[in-house]
DNA sequence: GTCTATATTTTGATAGAC
DNA sequence: GTCTATCAAAATATAGAC
């Protein structure tokens, strides 16, 4: 278990912040105020504001475009591949509930990494709706829509960093495995 | 067809920007510059940037809460009240795609009206899931856990403001539709 | 209904002492 | 690594002329 730095403790205290408010809303006295120093003193472990909120949502998105990769690599079909998806937005929402607000909610705040950030986000959904293309064409789906299928399952999914706090008696297997029959097995009898 | 106010025209430019950057980030300035007016000229027509806030939200929190309630007054079965319920949510986003994005990113920035949109939220919320604990009891639906249930379907019909405008060949019905499918009736075979 | 001018507060960030 | 002191810019909002 590797010792946390300073640095990583401001960002992972900002990411709390920003999740609260947003990244507009917290300024670098709420987030001295949080650290219990002066605001000066954030300075000497940080470049800038911008630069933590780089760190919190380039890092996460990037844990994705990789997780996208190694599925998109096995030799699943493609319900198991939608499942393997699941799994890893409910392990990276679990491991990173503060972040995945600050990626959700204020990518457009990005100034630099602002479309290096797009072009992740842009490469996902294509994998993404790929998988369910041709689900549909190998009639392991039925005949819906394929848009609206990726947006419903990504919105639920991107949202899961608001709910699983609320739901601690679920582990992620459980929330996993709910999420999974509720999003591709329907909920009518 | 009634006329547009100056301060309607006002709050409508600013929902726009509160969704392009969030409530925090749009200045009075920004705003007076959309209007093509300057900042001080905004307070002949509006009190304050809360104010304005709270005008964005608080209509459409009342406006869902309506909805529910002819919902819940109505003799269908329960998928039936659930594709009632999508179909307001389809209705009030098409209508009001900006004024959606305050009230799911920049709710917490209200100040007097917090707690009430709070309270019109948390009895939304209860009502939803009301009718999917009763369509479970009468076995109209699987056995799946409820509060998934209304979490996947809330945060997707939540975030239909961010889809719509990609999708602008679909009208309200077909959106409907196929989110009915997919929400219900799941995806595979 | 809009303007200029301005008051007041708050913001991100830096310099230099300890 | 933290502090005090401070800067320069930007924020919301008001007063009063036109």
């Amino acid at each position: 278990m590797k010792q946390e730095t300073r640095k990583e403790e401001i960002i992972r205290v900002a990411a709390k912040l920003f999740k609260e408010k947003g990244y507009s809303a917290v300024t670098m006295r709420d987030l001295a105020t949080a650290m219990g120093i002066k605001a000066a003193s954030l300075y000497n472990h940080i470049n800038s504001k911008q630069d933590i909120l780089n760190t919190i949502i380039i890092s996460i998105a990037e844990e994705f475009t990789q997780g996208m990769k190694l599925v998109q690599d096995s030799k699943l079909s493609c319900i198991d591949k939608l499942k393997q998806i699941v799994a890893l937005h409910v392990k990276i929402a679990s491991e990173n509930i503060y972040g995945m607000a600050s990626l959700n909610n204020d990518w457009m705040h990005l100034e630099t990494q602002l479309n290096y950030y797009l072009s992740l986000r842009g490469n996902y959904e294509k994998d993404f709706l790929s998988i369910i293309q041709q689900g549909i064409e190998s009639s392991e789906l039925k005949n819906v829509n394929p848009e609206i299928v990726m947006f419903s399952m990504l919105t639920t999914l991107r949202s899961l960093y608001i709910w699983i706090p609320k739901k601690e008696e679920l582990n992620a297997n459980d929330l996993a495995n709910n999420l999974n029959n509720v999003l591709i097995h329907g909920i009518n009898i």
